[in-house]
DNA sequence: CTGAAAGCGCTAACAT
DNA sequence: ATGTTAGCGCTTTCAG
């Protein structure tokens, strides 16, 4: 192979290609964006030149004269967490699938980090999808009169949204362990930054009152399985006998600790997640859990999100589409019967 | 909110602050750039004005002028595949690390989607890290000639590459099995435009030879759980009384076909995965599994990769770099002594 | 040390 | 239907 050292310094632009032709380069232009505006002849041979030549428009330029790009970033607390990727995988694909790249950032679960990422990244970017954002209501509606967004998990007035419902899957989760005897449940919560497990804890509210079950908070807990497996040792030192995670990671993280401590899941204690990610399914016991459509969520905000930035300028302004995506608890078998007598002393 | 339905069509420019400070544009573009060429009074001025108007540089405009944009792009042939979560945070941290963004695309695991994804996005980025390309040998090195370009988990002459030393890893395993009294083995393959499942196939030649143990290739199948549940039956109907599968997924799936199927693991049977994802460690019974560094992979293919772009016009020609990363086994509850007599009819 | 002017590659008025 | 011209926002000669 033969490397010539540096790449050429030239590529081929519309003018080598206008030079070849014999025309203007903005009979090129025209030839190349809009057919109808010349002969076709013309276009016969523009389209010949440009291939033979290998000629490949220059991104940054039509960027620099659309102001846009046809990029769109992901903002996401921590690409670490595998509930994540399935909003990873509904946005890469619904953004390819309407002609947008997507850019990925880890705003590390910090409200500072993620500002100042979109202050340094949104010019570069047509919009953002923003997830479980920490930012406040103030901060997000300022930054929609910039640039459009779609906020999902976290929902703020006058901003487009996509929520999953998860509240609606803790109430199945909790009619659930009632119908199994059980009374007194605990909720692990999630990092008190979080506008979803707030939501979660009042949700719980109503129906545990009304089905007469005894329901605590303990926590803040992260969101990973070694925060799962210190929020286990804490259930132990309840009366509770079920146990509802923030989510699938520390619900996994728990379960394999009550292993180690010989506490039967579910014989002695029901554990419920939240999430549905991969995994749920074949770790042991496998996991009851509230399943979220993250990925639909990361297409249904796509979509939101390419429509926001095609109107954005438009006289009616941005639209303010809020989306609320139903969840439904999938039962396994880490959740059973409440125990009849007093749990095993730890 | 007051939202003026329409963003400012024009944002604050260089033009701007150089009005509002009563100077040239190239001056306030140099107190920015270097700040070693103004005067100090003038730099603060500058930059009082510039933080006054909410100033961001256009990053088209900066583009379009120095042909960089601080954008890596990271090509992998499904992101679905928890496999690559590990290769996303890798790059995604040392790219943030090193100031550059980074824009994923899934390719689908198919050489003309790999190759348009290219040449659409070669021009809107400075690099692309290609994670286990389906292209040819040919066609990466002309697509080195024009940009740069990591490849991990595949090795061309003369294009930088990462790969893992997965054969190292499967020769462990397969000492581990012998130690375990058993004789025969088989070995899933993986999709056969592979070129890593071609690699191991061959490095299990020389060990079970040394080893007297019989190797048997099945296959090829696809990377996913379903593809390890089908492999599952196939490896039922071989004398085999171990199996070393291509991927975590395969293995983890045919885990659960087995038994379904009544097939003790690792009493009737050992299984060996490969990658220890997300789940390796946790699901039932946990997974032997060869150890693959592949965020550590990711990690060090950003920096070859940034190191490449920032020398890729330099005399002495972009860098060469073939890095070779160690995985080992872990062995964990799936793999156990070969059973002594015949295995129980399926 | 600062200003004026050219130009990156492309598109969109304006001509013709 | 095609050519000419003027920028998009910024950096970088080149003068002063």
């Amino acid at each position: 192979m033969t490397r010539g050292g540096a790449r050429p310094r030239t590529a081929v632009t519309i003018a080598d290609v206008a030079q070849a032709v014999g025309v203007a380069t903005s009979t090129v232009s025209r030839a190349l964006m809009q057919p109808g505006r010349v002969s076709d002849e013309m276009r016969q041979r523009v389209l010949a030149a440009a291939e033979e030549l290998g000629y490949q428009p220059n991104p940054h330029a039509r960027s620099l004269l659309s102001g846009r790009n046809h990029a769109v970033a992901l903002l996401v607390p921590d690409v670490t967490n595998p509930f994540y990727f399935g909003l990873i995988r509904g946005t890469q694909g619904q953004a390819k699938a309407r002609g947008y790249r997507q850019v990925l950032v880890d705003t590390e679960a910090s409200a500072s980090v993620e500002a100042a990422t979109i202050r340094d990244i949104a010019g570069s970017v047509d919009g953002l999808i923003l997830a479980a954002s920490k930012l406040s209501d103030a901060q997000l509606q300022e930054t929609y009169t910039r640039i459009p967004i779609v906020l999902v998990n976290r929902d703020v007035p006058e901003v487009p949204s996509v929520v999953l419902d998860t509240p609606m899957g803790f109430m199945q989760a909790v009619e659930h362990l009632a119908s199994f005897g059980h009374r007194s449940v605990v909720y692990i919560a999630g990092p008190s930054s979080s506008w979803t497990t707030r939501r979660r804890w009042r949700a719980l509210q109503p129906v545990t009152r009304r089905l007469g079950i005894t329901v605590q908070q303990l926590g803040p807990y992260s969101p990973t399985g070694e925060a799962g497996a210190a929020a286990a040792e804490a259930v132990l030192n309840t009366e509770a006998t079920a146990c509802l995670f923030f989510n699938d990671m520390q619900a996994i993280g728990a379960l394999r600790r009550f292993a180690e401590r010989g506490v039967r899941v579910p014989g002695d204690l029901s554990v419920v997640g939240s999430g549905d990610i991969y995994g749920a399914d074949f770790c042991n016991p496998t996991l009851t859990t509230v399943v979220t459509p993250i990925e639909d969520a990361g297409r249904v905000a796509t979509d939101i999100l390419v429509g926001a930035i095609e109107a954005f300028d438009s006289p009616a302004g941005p639209p303010r589409v809020h989306e609320v995506l139903p969840t439904h608890l999938t039962v396994r078998e880490s959740t059973g019967p409440a125990p009849t007598g007093r749990r095993p002393a730890p």
